[in-house]
RNA sequence: GGGUCGGUGCCCGAGUGGUUAAAGGGGGCGGACUGUAAAUCCGCUGGCUCUGCCUACGUUGGUUCAAAUCCAACCCGGCCCA
């Protein structure tokens, strides 16, 4: 899925696709040679909708291109699409979104940022806050918010039906008799209108966003200014090896997951994903491909991974956990994510203490899944869900195991 | 606006008065096996400290001993016509 361009390394490793589509690595070199000559630095466009909470491993494909361009001295221009996200993308959408209050958006965005490395030194964060000139946060409400309806007019009169039915998904709703409403014609064009607010040299995205950005380019053409490039980057596929990663999918790595957490989801990555997930993620040299065994590359790649985000140390701590958690050896596990058990009251049945725990949500899940088989507590599985602990002292510093996923320590 | 078909659990989809927490499939979770993968097989899949109780088939109200199922109004969607 990806190629090669002739282009910088740091610009052409991993883009799966380059536009416009006449000359564009030609052209890009000579704006990238412009700029090294003294011109003034690309502005690089990378918009994120605050819809959830959580970023994850997915996402910081996007993110690492954009600070290579930082690390390169252009400025990045990072989109909250505070106002858009409450229309919600249409991309990869079978259905209209629910409307985000604008309290709930303000409350992601934070987050977000937080996870983006806001406020720490740019050698420990995934984008530059730090560094001056390299960073510009935008929040997309700024220009979209006070549109009048004549400007909404012209937008919308820039594009046409079948233009936007042109759109993959939007074709398939519409071939599917499933609704789409108008104002989600209007997203591409905020999108786009995006690009001319800003003066976007280039847009970032995943494939999946081929479609807005080309229209960020007609607008920016409609608007007399100088069409951006588009850099499509590969979208990772998601744990279940089949769907795109993504946060409804319930198929994610979160980015401020526990090491451990981390490191064990990509311990068991199906095999088909393993190479997508090598070039995608770490900088390995894919020869190693052919020279390692699959289990081998998992374990492998989970470690890089977990290192690059938490770092060596705790990666290699998450793995050897790991190991040692499956060989049952529990006394010699280290440092893993607790279970407090402070404040609870016993005598207390099994199921009951997990779900109040909030190891499981709800307590009916809580004995279906004890009934199953699929809980342990040092390593003995445990069936009964009305067992009886008394005391504190039966629980405190022995290993909860919730299949193979979930491990966690007791303590008081 | 008119006609018509439809709205069922995470999703798809059966069910047209009682034995229905609702067939079947998908997905998810758990177990066995394995390489903590895949494939396969098995179990679970509304909530509640649970031998019972509560909430559920678009919404509200009605008929009935009894409703997802019948009636009425309303809301929402598709298609056709205007």
């Amino acid at each position: 899925m990806v190629k090669t361009f002739d282009l910088p390394e740091w610009v052409g490793r991993g883009i799966s696709e380059l536009f416009p589509s006449q000359n564009p690595e030609q052209n890009l070199a000579n704006k990238l040679d412009e700029t090294n000559k003294g011109h003034r630095k690309l502005r690089v466009k990378l918009g994120i909708d605050p819809t959830g909470t959580d970023i994850h491993i997915g996402h910081s494909i996007l993110f690492k291109k954009l600070r290579s361009f930082q690390d390169h001295g252009h400025v990045a221009v990072l989109i909250i699409g505070d106002f858009t996200a409450q229309i919600g993308d249409p991309t990869g959408k079978n259905k209209t979104r629910v409307q985000l209050s604008k309290q709930e958006v303000e409350e992601n965005s934070k987050t977000y940022l937080q996870q983006l490395g806001m406020g720490k030194p740019a050698n420990q964060s995934i984008l530059d806050f730090e560094t001056k000139g390299r960073l510009e946060i935008r929040k997309n409400s700024e220009w979209l918010e006070n549109l009048n309806l004549n400007s909404i007019i012209e937008l919308m009169g820039s594009s046409t039906v079948s233009q936007m039915l042109a759109k993959e998904e939007f074709n398939k709703r519409f071939n599917s008799q499933i609704p789409i409403a108008l104002h989600e014609f209007l997203y591409p064009l905020l999108q786009g209108y995006d690009s001319v607010a800003i003066n976007a040299d280039i847009e970032l995205g995943g494939t999946d966003q081929k479609f807005n950005i080309a229209i960020g380019r007609d607008l920016q053409r409609y608007f007399k200014r100088e069409p951006q490039f588009g850099i499509l980057l590969p979208i990772l596929t998601g744990l279940d090896g089949v769907k795109k990663m993504s946060k409804s999918e319930m198929n994610t790595v979160s980015l401020n997951e526990e090491p451990l957490s981390m490191y064990s989801k990509l311990e068991k990555v199906k095999d088909e994903i393993i190479p997508s997930y090598i070039e995608l993620l770490t900088s390995f040299d894919l020869s190693i491909l052919k020279s390692k065994s699959p289990r081998e590359l998992q374990r492998f790649m989970a470690l890089e991974v977990t290192a690059n985000f938490h770092g060596r140390k705790n990666a290699l701590e998450a793995q050897s956990n790991c190991e040692k958690i499956y060989l049952g050896d529990n006394e010699k596990v280290g440092n893993i994510p607790i279970v407090d058990l402070d404040g609870i009251n016993f005598p207390i049945k099994f199921f009951y203490l997990l779900s109040y725990v909030k190891l499981f949500n709800s307590s009916s899940e809580a004995k279906r899944s004890i009934k199953g088989g699929g809980v342990r507590i040092d390593n003995l599985k445990i069936t009964n869900p009305d067992l009886v602990f008394n005391s504190i002292e039966e629980l405190n510093g022995k290993i909860i195991q919730i299949g193979k996923k979930i491990t966690k320590r007791f303590t008081n």
